[in-house]
DNA sequence: CCTTATATTCTGATATTACTGAAAGGATCG
DNA sequence: CGATCCTTTCAGTAATATCAGAATATAAGG
């Protein structure tokens, strides 16, 4: 791997602070930006290299980055090293991080929801109110989740499109 | 306060939870559960005793809610003291939470897209493959910051509209 | 003004998270 | 099979973020 362009390196400290303000860790964010500029797949070593951090943590990294299914090993001949390379279609990678979330943290929101909805004692002081405050809640969640689940089916080109109807609707409304 | 219901405290430990995942403080956002679920505004000593906190520690999470506009102070008459109360419509909560976000760590992330596209050197090595990158990221972000703007302006009805729409046009295409 | 009630800021301590380096585990090659 | 190369796991260390409590500031009451 070549030594880093000034370009590079402030896309990749930015992605790499960026990770951290959302829940990501910044080696994790700082590893996909490399991998996402990079033109071709990089194996670890070259990654823990340019970085300058270790080894083991770029291999626990990338890991987490083939869970969310936005990087991938690949092989280059003559070397038996994995190679790693980033997917390159920008709203397909979103798309996959904001399902992986949703699954692991929406979801277990939502059935928190349902479980204090259920187990809430009509009896109890201020039943009524925290009812109101729980169905609200969960009402909020559901409605991301029918989002998220049209998000999904919907190709790339829907989505803008109906980014644009929203705009149509707006003008007319306003 | 009165002490915590066992699903008080079920809401209250999932939402910190909840937080900490999206990169927001623990404390900010079981303090934020808490006057959600409370149908009255409550003083900075109550919470931090219901909570078990410093009373310190109320003081700079109520100010950070307060900076998302999503907690306000409230007077209560013979009490000197300031009561903070939760706003209780969970989308139009959302909506001000994803806006700060979005001005905090969006915005400086087009700006820094923005930036690299100009600094981008032609005449550099591989300059013809960084930019296509940067440009896919950037116009992402873009998308994204359009969208965002068109949710600012729509009421809360015509986004669950545009909810419906999204259902009937994936039907009509699957 | 001085006193008291309340809120905020600051600093050191604590807890959490991230990271490194060493060691173990697998795979491929001769 | 043994040697080599590569990857992963793990335990200790380092860095970061969070928090409590003291110190300070602000405001209201007398």
């Amino acid at each position: 791997m070549a030594e880093l362009t000034g370009l590079q390196k402030q896309y990749i400290l930015h992605w790499g602070e960026m990770g951290t303000k959302w829940g990501i860790n910044r080696t994790v964010a700082q590893i996909h930006a490399l991998l996402y500029l990079s033109p071709k797949a990089l194996p670890a070593e070259d990654i823990a290299e340019t970085l300058s951090v270790a080894r083991s943590n770029v291999s626990t990294s990338i890991r987490e980055l083939e869970t969310w299914g936005i990087v991938r090993a690949v092989h280059v001949l003559g070397d038996r090293r994995e190679h790693y390379e980033s997917m390159k279609d920008v709203w397909e990678m979103f798309r996959l991080v904001i399902e992986q979330r949703k699954r692991r943290e929406i979801d277990p929101t939502r059935e928190m929801l349902r479980r204090c909805l259920a187990d809430l004692d009509p009896k109890e002081a201020g039943a009524d109110y925290t009812r109101e405050r729980l169905e609200a809640m969960a009402g909020f969640f559901e409605a991301v989740t029918e989002l998220h689940d049209q998000m999904k089916r919907l190709p790339t080109g829907t989505v803008r499109k109906l980014l644009r109807m929203g705009t149509k609707m707006r003008k007319k409304a306003g």
